[in-house]
RNA sequence: GCUGGUGUGGUGGAAUAGGUAGACACAAGGGACUUAAAAUCCCUCGACUGUCAAAGGUCGUGCCGGUUCGAGUCCGGCCACCAGCACCA
């Protein structure tokens, strides 16, 4: 006795001891199978890392703690996510350079870091904001640039109020800025574009081939939003035709009139036609001034007096309209209105009073439906006419089937200083040029303030001027820099060959490592980071850099830490729990078990600071058996049917992000050895092993205490005997009617119809059923007898 | 409105090839140890009812219905909450 649990001395220990040890390095290459584990990588707030960021760290160190005892070579690495905002804005106030502020927040999270005894690799950290780094960021831009899949065009974009920076549309939540929370409004600008949406079906194509859950699939697939249909061709008083997309081609009999949405090139290519363009060019200069939320309820619009539409299907004339509820950058621009059969369109003719006729006609009793007013589709079902139709059209040249997406492009360029540096020079005569002298470094500056005309800092320096590469003339650099999700995109792939200086990692390496076992991160990233690494991998698939099409084959999504006021953590709501403070009162082991006992992975849940405690006992008493080891080889018969059912349990559930269930069971494990009075040495190492993905500190002091010999990391993980999995004694559940009435033990199995006469000769049984017939029994053997009487 | 998810004690949460609801823990109450406190250990802990005490009884997994010998679990219909998307043609 008297060997008091004193984690701070154990805790030091052991993570010095890995600190000097290569035991968490992963081998570059080896014979052994690979297992690739991998967190979101960090930015480095000012903030400093919170118990949330811990939730990950922990339950996938926990894998990759498992996977070394299970024989893989393991890589679990960590890196910083550092270019972004709050740097460059904490810059601004306080005229300090992002990188001093980058270089110290690092620091910072990394120290928190290592006092969760977590077993990352730290041989290959990186930083995107380390120029041997966003080389290759800025490498793989020039491919896409060469590839065409980035350009440079005059879009409409979501500009920040408050940052003065465009936004990419998954960084606008709910009409603001999802950094700042500032207004976010349109404006017209020349911006960097990646053409994700040139991979929009094969990203929905492959998710087949991942394993993730089912809500970030979803999701991914909601986002990319692809609609089947077609495009339908039509006539114009004025001679030129125009493209409508549908989804509901069958209904093109229907079609009332045609709307335009009020920015179409074609309004102004015609408008000398159009009668009362004073009108439509009001309107359309309102619409644009209009927030998004404000184009949703009342439909709105203006009649174009002077040109007419012509339904190619039956040749009939139709008026044209300009509403705002027809988005420019949606379809084609322009919908055919079929108020009988769509509900927008039937909103808008109330207000405009257009004769309109229905072509489905719906049996409200049978819920049949067949078309009518449609000609040759007239009583053919909606499906069977949609096929038709679409045969019809394009044999008759007038349309084509189609596939639209939801999915925009992604607008790439950001006007801010502590970002990568795009690698182009503009050059009078030969224009957009790459330079090809790579990493383009960003330079240093002495002001960080962003120009009243929204231009990157960078513009106000000398180091704009260049000569371009091909003419040798005087040139210009491209001053805007990459968005934040640039370095976060392939991130996974310096991991592998992190100091590689002549490719982004050598093809030996990624063909060795990729793709990433298992991801785990945020559902926040489940439309940004997660969607345009996929499309950057794909890209590099493309281009022979990497052997798979896809980066992770597995990702789980753990739930949000809240405060323990149920709210979310933030700062201003003054409920952020450092996991500084908890680690200084309970050790690491306790916090790390915590984390994961406290609830649902998958689900969000509160930081209860008195829920720690359980933990504490927990260990404390694990601690303690230490003072009631025997010796011996062997798991004790009356034990051996714990021991194997808690290593069956942990083993599974850690691989079904069970973490909860699997303390409870280690937890229920340490009660039983406690009242049975002793333990064995081998029944300590087994329970120690299992203990020490979760608790590596105090499991591997445990180890060192009772001298076992090879080093726990790699120890064997233990496999557990079915023979041992049921008890030998069975209780035995008599219920009568479907209620239980009566429990008793059997010290064997016994065939079910001997169970049924032990049950109806049990004496509590008997006194149940005086007086009544039994009219059926049931039997789940060595389980359950239930009597139906009368 | 659409998509996905969730709903179980005072609290966090267990339990799905349909078979003992509430594991494990927190809080609470009682007791032991102690001069005392902390720590530790033991007991109780869904509601109602019952008894000196027990035994026992009835109800109980958001609500209503169904299937079944038996439903937290399956089916139909609601309600509430969370997340994402949202005039997407």
């Amino acid at each position: 006795m008297g060997n008091k649990y004193d984690f701070n001395k154990i805790e030091s220990k052991w993570q010095n001891i890995w600190e000097n040890s290569d035991d968490f390095h992963a081998e570059s290459v080896s014979n052994k199978k690979k297992y690739y584990v991998l967190v979101e990588f960090p930015y480095p707030s000012g903030e400093g890392l919170h118990v949330g960021h811990l939730r990950s760290y922990v339950a996938l160190d926990i894998v990759a703690r498992k996977r070394r005892m299970q024989g893989y070579n393991v890589l679990y690495p960590m890196g910083w996510d550092a270019f972004g905002l709050p740097a460059e804005n904490f810059a601004l106030k306080h005229n300090v350079h992002p990188k001093v502020i980058t270089e110290k927040n690092v620091a910072r999270f990394k120290a928190q870091l290592k006092r969760v005894g977590l077993s990352f690799d730290w041989k290959r950290e990186v930083n995107t904001t380390d120029p041997s780094y966003y080389k290759w960021t800025q490498w793989i831009f020039s491919r896409l640039f060469e590839k065409g899949l980035a350009t440079k065009e005059d879009s409409s974009v979501n500009w920040c109020t408050s940052c003065k920076c465009v936004l990419a549309n998954e960084e606008v939540v709910n009409g603001v800025c999802e950094r700042c929370g500032a207004e976010v409004v349109q404006k017209r600008k020349k911006q960097w574009i990646l053409k994700i949406t040139k991979y929009a079906q094969r990203l929905i194509d492959d998710l087949k081939l991942v394993d993730y859950p089912t809500r970030v699939k979803q999701q991914q697939e909601n986002w990319i939003g692809r609609s089947e249909g077609a495009r339908i061709s039509f006539g114009s008083s004025v001679g030129e035709n125009f493209d409508v997309f549908t989804t509901r081609p069958e209904t093109i009999f229907g079609v009332s009139h045609v709307i335009f949405a009020p920015e179409h090139k074609f309004i102004d290519k015609y408008a000398k036609n159009i009668k009362n363009i004073d009108e439509v060019m009001r309107y359309r200069a309102e619409a644009s001034k209009k927030k998004k939320e404000e184009r949703t309820d009342v439909k709105t619009g203006v009649k174009i007096l002077g040109i007419t539409a012509k339904n190619p299907i039956n040749g009939k004339n139709v008026p044209i309209f300009v509403s705002d509820y027809v988005l420019v950058d949606h379809g084609t621009g322009i919908v055919m209105a079929v108020p009988a059969h769509d509900d927008r369109d039937f909103d808008f003719v109330q207000k405009y009073k257009i004769d309109f006729i229905s072509v489905i006609n719906e049996d409200s009793e049978t819920g049949k439906s067949e078309m009518i007013n449609s000609e040759f589709l007239n009583g053919l079902d909606v499906k069977s006419a949609r096929e038709k139709v679409l045969d019809y059209i394009t044999e008759h040249k007038i349309g084509e089937r189609h596939v639209s997406f939801k999915l925009r492009d992604w607008i790439f360029s950001r006007q801010r200083y502590w970002g990568e540096p795009i690698p182009i020079i503009h050059c009078e005569k030969c224009g957009m040029v790459l330079d090809k002298n790579l990493p383009l470094v960003l330079p240093d500056l002495e002001e960080f303030r962003t120009s009243d005309t929204g231009e990157s800092p960078l513009c106000l320096t000398d180091w704009i001027h260049t000569k371009c590469p091909k003419c040798g003339g005087n040139a210009t650099r491209e001053t805007d820099t990459m968005p934040q999700w640039a370095g976060s995109s392939w991130y996974f792939l310096r991991y592998i060959d992190p100091s590689n200086s002549n490719v982004l990692a050598s093809k030996e390496s990624l063909d060795y490592w990729m793709p990433v076992d298992w991801y785990n991160g945020g559902m926040e990233h489940t439309t940004l980071h997660l969607l345009y690494s996929r499309f950057w991998h794909k890209f590099l698939y493309d281009i022979g850099v990497v052997k798979f099409s896809e980066p992770y084959a597995k990702r789980t999504s753990h739930g949000i830490i809240l405060g323990s006021n149920g709210e979310k953590m933030s700062k201003s709501r003054g409920n952020v729990v450092n996991p500084n403070d908890v680690v200084d009162e309970y050790g690491a082991d306790v916090t790390r078990l915590y984390e994961m006992f406290m609830g649902d992975f998958e689900k969000s849940a509160p930081w209860d600071p008195k829920g720690i405690v359980g933990c504490k006992r927990f260990l404390e008493k694990y601690w303690n058996l230490q003072n009631i080891v025997v010796e011996g080889n062997m798991v004790r018969d009356e034990l051996k049917t714990y021991f194997n059912r808690a290593i069956k349990k942990v083993s599974e559930d850690i691989e079904n992000l069970k973490f909860n269930t699997a303390i409870s069971s280690m937890m229920d494990l340490v009660s039983r050895v406690k009242d049975f009075g002793s333990i064995s040495k081998c029944e300590m190492k087994i329970l120690t092993t299992l203990l020490n993905p979760f608790a590596p500190h105090i499991s591997s002091e445990m180890w060192f205490l009772m001298g076992f010999e090879e080093n726990i990391i790699f120890s064997k993980w233990p496999e557990f005997d079915k023979k041992f999995i049921n008890f030998s004694e069975h209780e035995i559940v008599v219920q009568i009617n479907g209620k239980v009435k009566v429990k008793f033990n059997i010290d064997s199995e016994v065939p079910d119809k001997k169970l049924i006469e032990i049950c109806k000769n049990n004496e509590k049984v008997v006194d149940f059923m005086k007086g009544k017939t039994i009219i059926k029994e049931i039997c789940v053997s060595n389980k359950l007898v239930n009597f139906v009487v009368r």
